[in-house]
DNA sequence: GGAATATATTTTAACCTTGAAATATCTCCC
DNA sequence: GGGAGATATTTCAAGGTTAAAATATATTCC
């Protein structure tokens, strides 16, 4: 370590490095922050207004767009969670009618899930007030705002993604 | 429901309002899914690398702000979890020597947490990495392109929280 | 056909998280 | 000083999440 730097107690700490990166943690923190308040939001106002959690209603939307199904080995996927993680959530929404699960006859390893009609009625209710209240975080964010964040977290995502090599690269 | 649209199915329905709000709802999944991928690559190299995970890091760096040392409610509004959350973690932390507890004389339902020298010490090695970590995620944005996302979020933030007043609002 | 290997799913233990109820203590006001 | 209400913390039940081990079935290759 820098002797020049040997005195400095723990609170100048962050100082230390020549490397500080201070502007890459301060907007890290504001990233986390924004996603937290309104995942917070959406998770309250689910709970609220219709009984149920964002894990389930996220599970709903992937099966949306497959009218065929999906398998569970699917969702987990597409959903970024653990196969394990999916078991559960699918055996809940199942016990509340929300989805149906039946299997594939050529492998009887796989299990295909489907919305039921309950299911369905209810996500479209769900899916509508949703994406009013994302329209309301956004609100006071002008339209090129909104297109720049679009860009610049475009190439964040793939700056990610070149440091945690998905498992073939 | 206008009739012009009474033919579509379930497929197009998202874009039967006038409303829409494609572009918010990209940018919130495009958020989220930034969000995501750098907490996943921070917990897992938290727990690869220093067998820890990100609420007890995320803990001990806000006691680290704090070396007179804090409430469990300070913890609480400040980590903006639950105070039978912070019970849990505090108690973990301090059965493994990083966090010691000490009475308030003057009132007997308050108790402080302060770091050990140990958690003190651990702290500052994860921090460093930590620091590293997220400068390489963020390594492929020119500086303007953080310091617009900076500029964006701190909007966005001030937008979220406008529909969501505080407690006294 | 049968062993080795691969794939799909479930189970398990541990932890994180919440909201609500329960406890303990304090402060205020009479 | 004692009751009413406020504040700090813990407990509890339920669910979400993971990694790793276990189970069940398929596929491949001899």
């Amino acid at each position: 370590m820098n002797p020049r730097l040997a005195h400095l107690d723990s609170e100048t700490k962050v100082m230390e490095s020549p490397h500080a990166h201070k502007d890459e943690l301060r907007l890290w923190l504001r990233l986390l922050t924004c996603t937290n308040l309104i995942e917070a939001g959406i998770r309250k106002r689910l709970s609220e207004n219709f009984d149920t959690t964002l894990p389930r209603f996220d599970l709903l939307a992937q099966l949306e767009r497959s009218p065929k199904g999906m398998t569970l080995g699917d969702l987990s996927r597409r959903m970024m969670v653990t196969n394990g993680n999916v078991t559960g959530l699918v055996e809940r929404l199942v016990q509340s009618g929300h989805l149906k699960r039946s299997a594939l006859p050529n492998d009887r390893r796989v299990q295909i899930v489907k919305l039921t009609p309950k299911g369905q009625a209810n996500f479209n209710r769900i899916a509508s007030a949703h994406e009013e209240w994302i329209a309301e975080f956004f609100a006071r964010l002008s339209p090129k705002d909104i297109d720049g964040l679009i860009q610049s977290l475009g190439k964040l995502k793939d700056s990610v993604r070149s440091t945690n090599p998905p498992a073939g690269a």
